[in-house]
RNA sequence: GACCCCUUGGUCAAGAGGCCUAAGACACCGCCCUUUCACGGCGGUAACAGGGGUUCGAAUCCCCUAGGGGUCGCCA
């Protein structure tokens, strides 16, 4: 069988991280099964518009490497690819499957359901629309139609025996058809609604297997019932746990959970995401974590997903990205981070030096200007840092530290770190104090931190003699 | 509430009846290395939701209970 599988988010103006999910792992099946993927956007709630959000999801989709061999912008012989431009195509199904049985029309106004569905809720029972419309002979159903008259078009659900469906993950699913609603395919501004889109592009596209998430797991039934009526071949269904923030609720950017345009922004590496976000739910059934979209393309399996949802694990990703970080090449982090340089302040120092210490420290690009900024600006510390058990040192101790270090700093007229190593090696060792008696002090005396991204001789080689010398004289006064 | 689905450490997750006195990773803790912090190395804490079966044998199969999730729109 030729593998397609189809991506079809609805344009909301971002990618949040289940539905890149959702999306890679129809990708990469396609491509572990010389496939095909297509995009296909859903766009039918015409009330729901986003401007420029076609584009996001273009340019999600582009930085995460997810091309697509069919869809907007690339064509296929399966288009249009954007529903809403596909509109004239599903009123012909919907009366298709009208002659057919499977569904008919209905003129009961949105005033008159949401009276009864009120009416339902009091009484404490579920909802459920009671074929009122559906006795209407067609023939008078058409005419009021052609008055002009306000329409939907309901399926037309058994009212007895079973409905079910195949779903590779979760196996056979069946419930009873008297549990089933006879929702509405097509609305009353001629557009389908998502039941019946899907239903239609998908066999039109010839769409191999439907990968999407859970939450489509209860309808699916109905969507069989449909294929049944039109008497067409059902896709193969993949459901998909959805991506949780914690046990009890699901990731929402409504609720402040970063989409996958934030965590890029934050500066988190796309190849690390993506990476990440694979191994969310699915297992390539051994200890391997580290992969490329490639490498992804060649191991990925349907057999190493996960039923349950997954929790986001952000602290998870933010280790797999220093990972990244650090494997990348150097001129890479380089140009990277230049920009979180700028914006601490920093950018006028040796930044390449400064590079070279931080790309082994960096979790995440934006950690980046605090980590640093105190290069820019000497920031006021608590006394109390320069005590160290392990140093031996103390605020007392650290007099003496600077006293000793500050005429040795003076003096120097090269200001590399191997001359500054030299000589405060010397004099520690003259003094009789250990290492980090004094190189510890000095350190928290030019930065007033307890971490820097480098010791005592790299700030200084980083700050320059003058700048050094000056936080030097200023910390020693204030002992 | 009804229907459907899920359930291995805090998190991701291996495990498809004996190889499980249950891998690996993140996080956490300790030690080592070290002029700080990190990195790295070594070690540690920590799980088969509960109860019944089936079986010589169950994390793995069945049932019940509990907990959690999803759906019940002219949204997708």
């Amino acid at each position: 069988m030729k593998v397609r599988t189809r991506f079809a988010p609805s344009p909301t103006g971002y990618m949040h991280i289940g539905g890149m999910r959702t999306a890679l792992y129809a990708y990469l099946f396609a491509r572990k099964s010389g496939g095909t993927f297509i995009l296909r956007i859903e766009d039918t709630d015409q009330e729901r518009e986003v401007p420029g959000a076609l584009e996001k999801i273009y340019e999600a989709l582009n930085l995460a490497g997810l091309h697509y061999d069919e869809g907007p912008g690339v064509g296929g012989d399966y288009g249009p690819y954007i529903q809403s431009e596909r509109k004239s195509m599903y009123t012909p199904y919907a009366w298709e499957l009208v002659e057919k049985g499977g569904a008919y029309p209905c003129f009961c106004t949105k005033e008159r359901l949401d009276e009864t569905r009120k009416q339902y809720e009091t009484r404490g029972e579920t909802f459920k629309y009671d074929k009122h419309c559906m006795h209407i002979p067609l023939d008078e159903a058409k005419r009021r139609i052609d008055a002009g008259e306000p329409y939907v078009i309901r399926q037309n659900v058994p009212t007895e025996g079973k409905a079910g469906f195949d779903d590779v993950l979760y196996g056979h699913i069946e419930v009873d058809c008297s549990t089933l609603d006879d929702t509405v395919l097509l609305k009353a501004d001629g557009l389908p609604t998502y039941n019946f889109a899907n239903v239609i592009d998908d066999h039109t596209m010839a769409i191999s297997h439907v990968m999407r998430g859970t939450e489509y797991l209860s309808s699916a039934p109905k969507y069989n019932l449909l294929y049944e009526s039109f008497g067409w071949e059902k896709p193969i269904y993949i459901h998909l746990p959805v991506v949780m923030k914690d046990q009890t609720r699901k990731l929402s950017k409504r609720h402040g959970d970063p989409t996958f345009e934030d965590l890029l922004q934050e500066g988190y590496l796309c190849e690390a995401v993506i990476n990440f976000i694979t191994l969310l739910g699915w297992s390539p059934g051994n200890d391997r974590e580290f992969f490329t979209l490639k490498e992804l393309e060649e191991v990925f399996d349907l057999k190493g997903i996960n039923k349950a949802p997954a929790i986001f694990d952000k602290d998870k990703l933010t280790w797999m990205n220093s990972e990244y970080i650090r494997k990348m090449p150097f001129d890479d982090y380089l140009r990277m981070a230049m920009s979180w340089f700028e914006k601490a302040g920093v950018a006028g120092l040796d930044t390449r030096r400064l590079a070279e210490l931080m790309q082994g420290r960096t979790e995440v690009f934006s950690r980046i200007p605090e980590m640093v900024d105190f290069l820019a600006q000497m920031p006021v510390f608590d006394p109390e840092l320069y005590t160290h058990k392990k140093m031996k040192t103390d605020p007392a101790v650290a007099k003496q530290a600077l006293a000793l270090a500050l005429p040795v700093l003076e003096a120097i007229r090269d200001w590399t770190e191997p001359a500054l190593h030299d000589a405060l090696m010397a004099a520690i060792e003259q003094s009789g104090m250990k290492n980090g008696q004094v190189l510890w002090p000095v350190r928290i005396a030019i930065s007033g931190r307890a971490s820097t991204p480098g010791g005592a001789i790299e700030i200084a080689y980083l700050l320059g003699k003058d700048e050094t010398l000056r936080r030097m004289r200023t910390a020693l006064g204030a002992l």
